[in-house]
DNA sequence: GCACAGGTAGATT
DNA sequence: AATCTACCTGTG
């Protein structure tokens, strides 16, 4: 594959992550188009925009394919929320008094959230029900590459390689897929989710857009109407996709590790939730995120 | 062949 | 309100 990539530039994040930690932020569930290439890079994409980011030294750098390098670099820092300090913001996380919360920090040092657009996000976690990550990525791979926009039109692009340079479809687009069609995405049942919620965001014009402004707890409430998202996802969209650090998804993982570190055994998710966003305070979900990387790990 | 996977919704106690 | 169960299908 031979087409042209801007130049490699460095990038600041406050703190830098290691390996491990890059891996668990690209790769550890908070998205699903991160692919690690074989220099060891990762390639990425998100929206309009498609980048690889690799070590380099003591930092990290990026590029981009070259014809969308003009529009990619303060898109790239706003995505990985270069402007905050993420350290600092742990620091304010009651490890001081959760022993538990202290390894898992010192385990992930330079964990950060993304912030990622708010539809794809909504699209990606539809697609989580009951799904580990690769197949996930899987399902996300195929809805891009059969229905989403190409990024790169180069004649030397080969677009079966490369379905990291193909936008996911937008809702508009995806109103128009049979669920039939969608289902060849390996979606299984939450094709008809997608679909119905397709069509529902189709009829109600700006209703995604006004929910991601409301507070916390109005635009969970709304975000649970939707067919097919819960508490659970309308968290996972929240945090990773509107900025809500306050929103504490309850998965399987987390449900278990509440159980076994914090003594809620039996508790049921939404109290779970109720918990941790009391215990953890108003960064609950960079927590959580903590807590499941931890967790997964072992 | 069969259990299982980062949930949700609808039915049944 | 708490507890089942079906929903799809790739993977091990």
């Amino acid at each position: 594959m031979s087409f042209a990539w801007s130049d490699w530039q460095p990038l600041a994040l406050k703190p830098v992550p290691n390996a491990a930690t890059l891996a668990e932020i690209l790769d550890g569930g908070q998205t699903f188009r991160w692919h690690r290439q074989p220099d060891g890079a990762w390639r990425g994409a998100w929206a309009d925009r498609a980048v690889e980011l690799k070590a380099s030294g003591d930092g990290l750098r990026w590029r981009t394919p070259a014809a969308l390098a003009p529009l990619t670099d303060p898109s790239l820092h706003d995505y990985l929320a270069v402007d905050t300090d993420w350290a600092e913001l742990a620091d304010t996380l009651p490890w001081r008094s959760d022993t538990h919360l202290a390894r898992c920090l010192a385990a992930f040092p330079g964990l950060r959230l993304l912030r990622q657009p708010f539809g794809e996000t909504l699209l990606h976690f539809l697609c989580s029900a009951t799904k580990q990550i690769v197949q996930i990525k899987q399902m996300s791979s195929l809805l891009a590459a059969r229905h989403g926009a190409r990024l790169v039109s180069l004649p030397t692009l080969d677009s079966q390689l490369s379905t990291d340079f193909h936008r996911l479809p937008t809702w508009a687009e995806l109103a128009e897929i049979p669920e039939a069609e969608l289902r060849r995405c390996l979606l299984g049942f939450r094709a008809r989710y997608i679909h119905q919620t397709a069509r529902f965001l189709a009829a109600h014009p700006g209703w995604l857009e006004s929910t991601a402004t409301l507070p916390y707890a109005e635009a969970r409430a709304r975000l649970c109407e939707l067919p097919g998202v819960g508490g659970k996802i309308a968290d996972c969209v929240l945090l990773f996709g509107a900025g809500r650090l306050e929103a504490f998804p309850v998965d399987v993982w987390i449900l278990k590790t509440m159980a076994a570190r914090y003594g809620l055994h039996g508790w049921p998710p939404a109290q779970v939730a109720q918990f941790g966003r009391v215990h953890f305070g108003p960064l609950a979900g960079l927590a959580q995120q903590y807590l499941f990387a931890f967790e997964r790990r072992r």
